[in-house]
DNA sequence: TACCAGGAGAAAA
DNA sequence: TTTTCTCATGGT
């Protein structure tokens, strides 16, 4: 990824959309708890999930570990993968636990914390990343489906690149930096919402010469415009 | 109606 | 080792 190249997405987004004021939560396990509802969930959909479960109980692990599993499953229904995500929220309430709480794990280096939440059923390498990121404040670069997407119209990437390869990509390219990290992931998801969901299968905005379909408007199309000026 | 969403893990090839 | 399938509600 060049450098220069990858900084000028970042100001043709930040330029469309403003701060993202990432992540939408109250608390480092609030994000942690979110990162595992979200996966392969629209975000409003885990916002009603989370308010389900804060209606019942106080959002610790302790009180999630305590909730019985069909309860648990019940109050995660609006987020889709009830069951499933039930089964992965609490074995990571174990696993944050089992590291020594936020105390614990915010103690070690993030190598370590990595590999640690890596560990934990139900927690890959992007829930993981949301988390080290989000919560913990530690520079690793979240990489989604957005980030692929866009970036493969872009041309910055061929598209089949694995996660760690896209990972290392853009931790190369920017060098630690927790803000611009966090300021970044969220400008993709934003921009990835505003264009790429619509027309999936256009190279909308965000490739040279314009969208065959005619699908370029609003902050999409001045991106496109700051980017290939 | 059909498709997609801030993935992960198991099963099959 | 790589690809495919499964999980599921809610919005467009």
């Amino acid at each position: 990824m060049n450098p220069e190249r990858c900084r000028a997405v970042y100001a043709a987004l930040e330029a469309a959309y403003g701060p993202q004021g990432w992540w939408p939560a109250q608390t480092p396990f609030e994000v942690m708890v979110g990162a595992v509802l979200t996966q392969n969930t629209a975000w409003t959909n885990v916002e009603r999930a989370l308010a389900r479960l804060t209606g019942r109980i106080a959002l610790t692990a302790e009180a999630i570990l305590a909730l019985d599993e069909a309860d648990l499953a019940d109050a995660l229904r609006p987020s889709g993968y009830f069951n499933i995500k039930a089964r992965r929220l609490r074995s990571f309430c174990e696993g944050f636990l089992a590291g020594g709480g936020l105390p614990g794990l915010g103690a070690l280096d993030t190598a370590p914390l990595r590999q640690h939440l890596l560990a934990i059923p139900g927690v890959g390498p992007e829930t993981a990343d949301d988390m080290l990121l989000y919560a913990f404040a530690r520079p690793v670069f979240v990489v989604d489906a957005y980030t692929r997407r866009v970036f493969t119209r872009l041309r910055l990437l061929r598209g089949d690149e694995g996660y760690e390869t896209i990972r290392a990509a853009f931790e190369t390219a920017l060098g630690a930096d927790v803000p611009l990290f966090n300021a970044y992931h969220a400008l993709i998801v934003r921009h990835g919402k505003e264009v790429c969901r619509k027309h999936p299968r256009c190279d909308c905005c965000c490739l040279r010469g314009g969208c065959p379909a005619g699908h370029e408007q609003g902050a999409a199309l001045r991106v496109k415009a700051s980017l290939h000026s």
